[in-house]
DNA sequence: GATATGACCGCTG
DNA sequence: CCAGCGGCCATAT
């Protein structure tokens, strides 16, 4: 199932650099989908079989982490992210503006757009 | 093609 | 400051 939107997803979480974080509304934005927040949530919920989708850095607003349910263990989402220096206290990001990572000003949106309106067509 | 379901967000009181 | 609530919209069934 290549629903483009998952696509698009993957595209952008895959580009989040190690010991960064971003969150759901951030990365909605980037792809054009400013009100879709929720669907990105679905969408990496989707993208667990698939292992090249660091998706344990993707946060909500306030850098709690509420994926970390969907992580095998409760514990494993933090840890990812203790791994990576990223400072995690009581399920929350501590100080998140310090580590985000805003992917409306790294992304090509360029490509997005040429590369992905293609493969809505496809479909 | 209608209804249900979210790893959310922002505004209100 | 905290809690509740409604909007949102792509997939799944």
């Amino acid at each position: 199932m290549a629903a483009v939107f998952y696509e698009r997803v993957y595209w952008v979480v895959r580009q989040i650099p190690e010991g960064r974080v971003t969150t759901y509304g951030a990365i909605a934005k980037a792809i054009y989908s400013p009100k879709s927040a929720r669907m990105v949530g679905y969408a990496l919920n989707a993208s667990k079989n698939n292992s090249d989708i660091p998706a344990h850095r993707v946060v909500n607003r306030k850098g709690l982490l509420t994926g970390k349910f969907h992580f095998g263990g409760q514990q494993v989402m933090q840890e990812l992210l203790a791994n990576e220096g990223v400072e995690v206290v009581d399920n929350q990001i501590k100080d998140i503006e310090r580590y985000f990572w805003d992917p409306i000003h790294e992304v090509d949106l360029e490509y997005l757009l040429e590369n992905f309106q293609q493969n809505v067509e496809k479909l």
